[in-house]
DNA sequence: GCTCACAAACTTGTATACAAGCCTGTAAGC
DNA sequence: GCTTACAGGCTTGTATACAAGTTTGTGAGC
């Protein structure tokens, strides 16, 4: 593959497993191919692969968007996790010490970033735990299903999660590590899938996914009459379809 | 998407799925656009989509090939494939009767299509179960994957598969079922784990990934001393990269 | 003042032209 | 006769131009 499109391809995906791209972004073929350097075509080619990983639509005419998965398909990102990542503990026999250390220590570093405090890093590194996973005990198709199924995850619960318990996650991930490494791995699978489902019972499936959810915040109170001039904005969180800080900075 | 592109990638896909496109085949972009009658923006635009499937390659101005999976990834996309199956049979946690009847059907269909033979359809029916299993049991997304690594492996038996064991294969299948239909789902799993390693211990992982396979046959006997003006074509078997009926017709 | 129609700007969709590289067949040189 | 260099044809790689559709801003009409 063209070095160029993987790059942007790369860049995009890991920004959005870090959480720096919020769902619903658009993704100007244009100011992209600008920011990168490079010609629309690539973009283009870029933007096709990430939409076949189920990271990216494009809206007829109107441009490409980070996809903004519904209830049904959080749902349905949700089982496949479920299903992999239990099945990999399940199917592996024995954990090697090497594998079982670097997940101690990638378990070491989510604490830490926890105490530090930096959202975004912490969020990473969470989701880093499962693709670590995979990798380790799995191979490299594995891998990047997991990678691809994590973005999905990524971008719904910012969407869908109204509280994030990274610590209750890491915690998991120390419980699912303490498991296979007393050789455990039925209890490991089980702890896993409790894990999941504990996440995705933390979301909120009801309410998101319509790009009004924002706005009805600001109707409810009934401060409203028309003779505002400028909207407040004093709540900058991000909303989708309306977002001001795209990936791209305005010109 | 676009139509006519998801047209010319579904119909590659399935393709392979059938059996009907050997691995290393060539695709054309421009017979490809003859025969789709579009142009060869869109059969790039399919083909880089089926490239991030992992069923197509590019080879820098030479042209796109169906893969030709080495050793390593066939190993990988067994893994893979056992890790999701037994993942999904132990995760669920009853078969509605209405899959367990659809399953049945199927096998039954399978039975048949053994007895008359056609090799096609055989094929394509023996990976048609487990993609029925994903979404009977699954969801959408879990049974776009399991199709994609369908057609992976159905490409790597192509390479790699000696002897075919149809029969066999329809056996475990009619066993799984039954473990389905007896609630062990544990059982089912493990059947499947055994089912998928078996078809993988009936590879012959050393010989077939390279070009010169069918030639060494030929030339080991030693009737070659360069005075046969015509290669012998006695024995058809069409081989990789040198295939004289790729899926277009040659003008 | 409000609504609706229209136009301009902007964005993607698509084809095509040309550039660049690979493969093959041919001919010259040894 | 054999090897090697070269040229021609063929195929993909890439950019660009234009077509088509969407959004938004503006002005006329009620």
């Amino acid at each position: 593959m063209n070095p160029a499109t993987a790059n942007i391809e790369e860049a995009i995906l890991s920004a959005i497993l870090a959480g720096r791209i919020d769902p619903g972004t658009r993704l100007g073929e244009q100011k992209l191919a600008d920011l990168f350097g490079v010609s629309r075509t690539r973009v283009r080619e870029a933007m096709m692969r990430l939409e076949t990983r189920g990271v990216v639509q494009v809206s007829a005419r109107r441009g490409w968007y980070v996809v903004e998965p519904s209830a049904e398909e959080a749902r349905e990102a949700f089982q496949t996790r479920r299903v992999i990542e239990t099945g990999l503990l399940q199917t592996v026999r024995e954990v090697p010490p090497a594998v079982l250390a670097s997940l101690k220590e990638h378990v070491a570093i989510e604490r830490r970033a926890i105490e530090t405090g930096d959202v975004h890093s912490r969020a990473c590194l969470l989701g880093d735990f499962h693709i670590h996973l995979a990798d380790a005990l799995g191979n490299r198709l594995l891998t990047e299903i997991i990678r691809d199924l994590t973005a999905r995850t990524t971008l719904i619960s910012m969407l869908y999660q109204p509280t994030e318990k990274a610590e209750e996650s890491s915690h998991d991930h120390e419980d699912i590590v303490a498991a296979m490494e007393a050789g455990d791995l039925s209890l490991a699978a089980r702890l896993m899938d409790e894990h999941i489902g504990k996440v995705e019972a933390g979301l909120d499936l009801t309410a998101r996914p319509d790009p009004l959810a924002g706005l009805r915040e600001l109707l409810s109170p009934s401060t409203f009459a028309g003779n505002a001039p400028s909207v407040p904005h004093h709540h900058s969180h991000s909303h989708p379809h309306t977002n001001d800080h795209p990936l791209t900075k305005e010109d």
